[in-house]
DNA sequence: ATGCCGCCTTAAGATAATCTTAAGAAATTT
DNA sequence: AAATTTCTTAAGATTATCTTAAGGCGGCAT
């Protein structure tokens, strides 16, 4: 899986440029022109990385990287117009890992990141290895490391069973899912028995705790005599 | 104990000058005028980062880092005359974790080196070679060196299980671990039989220690039919 | 268009699994 | 031997899961 950066910066055309740089070597890149959208991103997107401007209309990007640290351990690129020394140390200090001054050269940004994410993926190797730990479907937040979901911000309480199949069909949004392969990757192969609506059932439950209701349904859609899925 | 720091520089009074500023952090300084020298450093010393001057009279700064690469792991620092982007770039592709151009501030540096190890230590903490000795979590800390725990500054007098449960949950705090992991990374894997309750028994203890308890844990909580965490 | 069949939804109760708690036995340490 | 720690067991509470079954709806054939 390619590593999902998050680039913030209020200037768009300076975000837009880093965007191009950082896609062209094929990283997943989430923009923001403002802190709290960043925070949103941090908590909600698969991050390996973020690049923040330190000059923002709502938090500062110092801020912005110790609310990071509290939480996270990826490596931060600081990115700034003031090249003074002490804004370099502060900004090392908070726990920033590299500082770059405006104006840059974009190659030598990318080069900071790939040394950065050497390093990281380096420590972290076969451990973590880049699963897919959170995923977001409009409003919907799923988080396998600790089994929370939200919907619109607000938390799900979900049973084990019901939190795999959400996690299924999530991580096969935009495709339909039989209930027999819903059947076979939640209970596993050697459990399934045709004829089973349990799924149906689990399905019924998912869609009340998310008000969905099964005529319209918001998220887990029904296509008849195939299965079901979620919209991408 | 401190931190041992490379430092190689062919002008010897630029690195004594680092060396004064390193040793006033209290690291361990190791200082290398040439690269053979240096690379004999490396095999004898601990070194946790490196500062290498690209300009060597043998041994150019760049080879002497990718023959580190070969068999470390530690941060290195490249330091050069010229800051045309080509050569940062070339510095940062070859494996090295920054890249400084002279003439730089001191403070700078230093402020550098801060930011690698701290992040040379943060990733290797909880999972490989260096050990986290010390977590503390909103009013817990535990200290795996004595084995003992504190919650708001008062002693709590953990057996060794109930510490070593504490640990592995704290140490993977912010994620649920499922009582046979537990299990496993406690007593091992060729321990485990399943059907075993001992870990929850042992969780009720510390939480009756840590008084907590159940219904509304502040520490220990548990996630139903997945397993414990402790929130980050 | 109409009616039928099969798939899907929904509800409710039965069954099963997991967790908490307690108490005492076994093992280990002091 | 005493004290401490650890493990086992089991009852009770809680929660999750499955089964069943009735009714609704979609698609298909006539």
């Amino acid at each position: 899986m390619a590593a999902g950066i998050l680039v913030v910066d209020d200037e768009q055309s300076i975000a837009d440029l880093i965007e191009v740089y950082l896609k062209n070597e094929n990283y997943d890149v989430y923009k923001s022109y403002n802190g709290l959208d960043a925070l949103k991103h941090v908590e909600t997107q698969n991050i390996d990385l973020a690049i923040l401007d330190v000059m923002l209309p709502d938090i500062d990007g110092f801020s912005i990287c110790q609310k990071i640290r509290e939480k996270h351990n990826f490596p931060v690129i600081m990115l700034t117009a003031k090249d003074e020394e002490i804004d370099k140390i502060t900004g090392l200090t908070l726990g920033a890992d590299d500082y770059v001054t405006k104006p840059f050269q974009p190659l030598e940004l990318v080069a900071r990141v790939k040394a950065q994410l050497r390093r990281y993926t380096r420590y972290n190797s076969s451990e973590i290895s880049r699963e897919e730990k959170l995923i977001t479907i409009a409003g919907l937040v799923l988080n396998k490391d600790t089994h929370e979901c939200t919907l619109n911000e607000k938390p799900l309480s979900l049973t084990p069973t019901e939190f795999s199949i959400l996690w299924v069909l999530a991580s096969n949004r935009g495709r339909v899912v039989s209930s027999e392969e819903l059947f076979r990757k939640v209970w596993g192969d050697k459990y399934y028995t045709n004829s089973n609506n349990t799924v149906m059932v689990h399905i019924r439950h998912l869609r009340e705790k998310m008000n969905d209701n099964a005529e319209h349904p918001k998220y887990i859609k029904t296509v008849w005599g195939v299965g079901y899925k979620i919209e991408k």
